[in-house]
DNA sequence: TCATTGGCTATCA
DNA sequence: CTGATAGCCAATG
């Protein structure tokens, strides 16, 4: 991203980078992103900057989940739409939560 | 499982 | 500064 296509604050440039170089068939979770950028506690800003998406469609924020292994919201809903996409990439299911391999299934 | 507190962080109105 | 928001953690009921 050598080129400003919009007025972004540090952060959130630092949130879009890493959130767009997740592979695909992976997610992350806001936690994660958050401590990757060097904000280990900002994981409400992380989900903040997503919201505002200056990228859309561009930014895969549907691979970016909550750390309790659910979907959290996605275009101002609930997570349904994520997962459905989530489900076409390779992730798993269990009753609306999401299995991730890195994490034994609560319960 | 859900709801509620309290504390944290970044950004906007 | 205040309130609100795509969150997280811990505790309580």
């Amino acid at each position: 991203m050598h080129v400003d296509a919009a007025k972004l604050t540090e952060f959130q440039k630092r949130v879009f980078a890493y959130v767009s170089k997740i592979p695909k068939g992976k997610v992350t979770t806001y936690e994660e992103v958050a401590r990757a950028i060097g904000s280990p506690k900002a994981y409400r800003a992380v989900g903040n900057a997503l919201r505002k998406n200056p990228f859309p469609g561009k930014i895969p924020c549907h691979r970016v989940i909550r750390s309790d292994g659910r979907a959290g919201k996605y275009l101002g809903k609930d997570g349904k739409k994520k997962m459905r996409m989530l489900a076409k990439e390779g992730l798993e299911f269990k009753k609306g939560r999401i299995r991730k391999q890195e994490k034994m299934q609560q319960k």
